[in-house]
DNA sequence: TCGGAAGTGAGAACACCACTCTCCCATTTC
DNA sequence: GAAATGGGAGAGTGGTGTTCTCACTTCCGA
């Protein structure tokens, strides 16, 4: 945890996910796919346990064992726990940012875009089990790990949510130059959403009547008005 | 971690903490005001050692050195370390709640009222070293845990905010019935302002530029017109 | 004053888990 | 064929929360 500067990924492709080219850089030398793939056994074994104890607390012991491979391998693509889990996090957001673009690829008027990122989004992060699909990872308990991993490795995170960011911020400035919402600063408006409908699921948390309980659509009014529609 | 039903607090005075009846139940037979200086004492040591740190990293060890105790007592009286931290934001929580009595208490309109408590509560839950008082406890360390917290007892945490929210339903409600604001359920619309006020330290902590971090006031705006003001 | 019960302190011991290190074998490379 | 590299297996380390043991103190009624 000491001066871990990040590596420059210098013969990276631009769409390649950023952890990936970090934990694959330390053997470029290697074949790269094949380092590839033992990533992603391990981010594999480590989906399945999540889906089957719903929570991240699961053990490197029984990565190793879900993935068949080593210890050692674990450690030389990833520097610790943290970092799988950071893993898998971007994994999810970029799997997110894709649907959200497709959602959004439904609508034209700006506000409707804005409204389906939004509305699509409160799914992705508080899925229940009815709108999730089937064979889909549980994303939940990422979710909630999440907030650790933000508190520990703010940066990290904020680049993990960037796709997400990115397209909340153009939808918002769509809006804004359409003229249908009115607010002062677009950047800072796109983060209050993207907190909010992100992060409603722990408000959630905090109501014990499910009937109480926040729904996308509450969310999104909420936001609809706090953005000056 | 078993079946811990909540013990009732037969002969409690409603005025009394909860977890601190829960704590101090244990030994009743004893002299009751003995076991509670006992309790302070750990949370005292506990608050330096968070102050001085800046996080909630301690360790049980270094609370028992601090507090001149044994290991045996912290035990007797908490628990575990979760349940301490529990009882450090369950003090931080009524304190803020008288706290924001206070300012509330100097305006008369039900919206000045509200907007004085949203202001206020954001400076509790994200506090600049500017604006915290002297002497004061450092919070930030037990907000950031106490997302962790509601993760893992959601329920206590619910209970501990509790003084907070009911004041926050209470000038929502205020400001629905001036027809001040206009929202359709005054519940949510105060879970609603709740969590992002209390919470937009954390998407502070996904902006790396100081300048475009989200202010009390900001939040604020962006709430008042969410309820429809 | 005596004696037992409850309370308390000191710290050893245990459990768990992330992480490191060493050994050894297989495959590749020259 | 020898050397080097990569990788698997698993013992070992360190830190930390939690429990347990045992001896000492305090309190209270007989």
């Amino acid at each position: 945890m000491d001066s871990e500067s990040v590596e420059a990924p210098a013969t990276g492709d631009a769409k390649e996910p950023a952890w990936r080219q970090r934990a694959v850089s330390r053997s470029l030398n290697a074949a790269r796919s094949r380092a590839e793939q033992r990533v992603q056994r391990f981010l594999d074994a480590a989906f399945e346990l999540i889906d089957e104890k719903g929570t991240t607390d699961f053990t490197i012991q029984e990565v190793i064992d879900r993935s068949k491979q080593s210890l050692r391998g674990f450690y030389q693509y990833f520097h610790g726990k943290d970092e799988l889990l950071l893993a898998l996090f971007e994994d999810s957001m970029l799997e997110s940012a894709i649907d959200l673009r497709e959602a959004v690829a439904e609508e034209t008027e700006p506000l409707a875009r804005l409204r389906a990122c939004a509305i699509r989004l409160h799914e992705w992060c508080e899925p229940a089990d009815s709108t999730r699909k089937r064979g889909a990872h549980n994303r939940r308990p990422i979710s909630e790990f999440s907030v650790q991993l933000a508190v520990a490795h703010p940066e990290r995170v904020k680049a993990a949510i960037e796709p997400v960011s990115r397209l909340l911020l153009e939808l918002v400035g769509e809006a804004a130059t359409a003229k249908t919402i009115s607010v002062a600063d677009t950047r800072q408006a796109a983060a209050l959403v993207q907190q909010i409908v992100m992060y409603s699921w722990f408000g959630n948390r905090l109501i014990s009547d499910p009937k109480m309980r926040l729904t996308a659509e509450q969310t999104w009014e909420f936001c609809l008005r706090g953005l000056g529609a």
